[in-house]
DNA sequence: TAGAGTGTATAGGCATCACCTATGGATATC
DNA sequence: GATATCCATAGGTGATGCCTATACACTCTA
């Protein structure tokens, strides 16, 4: 597989045939049938029910498209942009943080690196663990608060605590006792967070292992817009704690579960081998200080 | 340029020389040799420092680096995932929404929809733009709340409304008017919304077309989390009207812009040529009568 | 109904490219 | 000075992507 064969298979899907998709691209149109079987063995999937008047894409080719289109876009913009990518680091305090602990931490801890030194420049870059370690290794940010262990040997990863995951329902639910069991949720309507967060998956893996497979009604990508939609009454769904402690959601109430209770670890990861600057460290000291503080627990 | 190019880039950038990553792909050293030598020619710009000891990448190649891993990624994943992407539509009201608009419509919409149908299953998507389209092309859901005219034949637009973006900046901060000149924004530190955001786009195509450079210290995923660091005082940024009428963050202070206004279009996209169904179109009706009223206004 | 047009797949040939081994030049280390 | 390590260049070979030609199937029109 190829990104000229991924581009062929686009162009036939948008085409709605070989013979104009080979039009399109500039080849012949045996070529492009030869290529788009290329693809369709390399990948093990049959990408088209061929027609008498062109072909449509099976289940597996519409799955496909967007994802190729995702590489033809970068890879286009790859070429086209890649000479603008010069970077100077730009402010004193250079940090990243993963949108499921930013809101909760971020503001206090800047605040206080910024209280005490006066002038200093702040710059943050909110994303996903992938990229926001990907910013770290090319040194656009000097560390980066994360919650899971990064498996890159470049990258040191600064355990600072355990964080325990919550169950949130709507107010109104009313529960057999104060502590749930994971079986209470088993048949709950449940509002998960995409796969594209780390949270979204460590849940997803601690119901695997014990066997709860949820019913999900809906899939979001922030965490307040579930609290939104739990105190709605739409569902219940799992969220840390610090969530529970900093968000305002009249609607919600929050439960902790018994027995093993699943947890991600919070941490600051650094790039190996480079210094790390004082105003750094003033920040890391400063969610250190947060994280061991109530603050960020739920009452 | 091509996917094994950016694999052989890869491997040498980890490995440090070429021998040792020709031995970690597989190939002789003087075929990695050319096919970066290949590479470098067709992107046009030079990606390694040679080094009597091995090879360094240059800024370019730093900046290559990501976006290759990540091209990478997504074909590796699409090589061995292709065949899961069987979905199956579940629930009566299959919607989706954008992260800029979910929290601040959704919850309403929804409710007035499940207190006029008891019963109704609801199933909520929230995701960024090109994947919302994406679910809707999938018939994953029927429709979604997006805030930019799509591109694509197969979906129908339907345009509700342009919405006024405004300037949020700390309270404490004084302006010389109640409404701010796009002036007013130059030297001023500014929290930008991430590009993987329409919103965050918008944004910078209007700033660019009048000539203004942000002075961008942080870039963020979420507007929730853009208000707490405006808040905080460290800097202003662009949100939807709907943020400043429904967010209740007290450290803000919301001004519009004078002259030309920059606006985003509120919509519900739909797939061509597939029937409403009567519960979506109750959803569309309460979405667009929440857009009309005063309660997504600023005051 | 026959012929024309449209569409995909297969076959064979040719040019290009990715790979190999061999070699050269530069630098570092002992 | 000898050896080891490193990247680049040269030439040869096999694989691959491309071409044209052709076959087969289906649809449409006169």
């Amino acid at each position: 597989m190829d990104i000229r064969q991924l581009a062929y298979f686009v162009a036939t899907v948008e085409a709605g045939t070989v013979s104009r998709a080979a039009a399109r691209v500039g080849v012949a149109q045996p070529s492009l049938s030869q290529q788009l079987k290329s693809l369709e063995d390399s990948l093990g999937v049959r990408l088209f029910d061929r027609l008498p008047r062109g072909m449509t894409p099976t289940e597996a080719g519409r799955a496909l498209l967007p994802r190729a289109r995702r590489i033809l876009a970068e890879a286009a913009d790859l070429e086209q942009n890649l000479k603008r990518e010069s970077k100077s680091t730009a402010g004193i305090l250079a940090v990243g943080a993963i949108p499921t602990i930013a809101p909760y931490v971020l503001p206090h801890a800047i605040a206080s690196v910024v209280e005490a030194r006066r002038g200093c420049e702040v710059t943050v870059r909110e994303d996903l663990t992938e990229n926001v370690l990907e910013a770290l290794l090319d040194c656009q940010i000097e560390c980066a608060l994360i919650a899971t262990q990064p498996d890159d040997d470049r990258i040191a990863f600064e355990h600072l605590r355990d964080e325990e995951l919550v169950v949130v329902a709507p107010a109104s639910m009313r529960w057999a006792s104060a502590e749930l069991r994971l079986t209470d949720l088993r048949d709950q309507p449940t509002i998960s967070l995409h796969e594209m967060h780390c949270l979204g998956r460590q849940v997803d893996v601690f119901c695997e292992l014990r066997r709860l497979r949820p019913r999900v009604v809906c899939k979001m990508t922030q965490l307040s817009t579930i609290l939104k939609l739990v105190s709605l009454g739409l569902g219940v769904s799992v969220v840390p704690e610090m969530t529970a402690a900093v968000a305002r959601e009249p609607g919600c109430a929050y439960s902790r579960l018994r027995g093993e209770r699943p947890v991600r670890p919070l941490g600051i990861a650094w790039r190996k081998g480079r210094r790390r600057s004082a105003v750094a460290m003033n920040f890391a000291t400063a969610v250190q200080g947060l994280l061991a503080s109530d603050r960020l627990r739920m009452r």
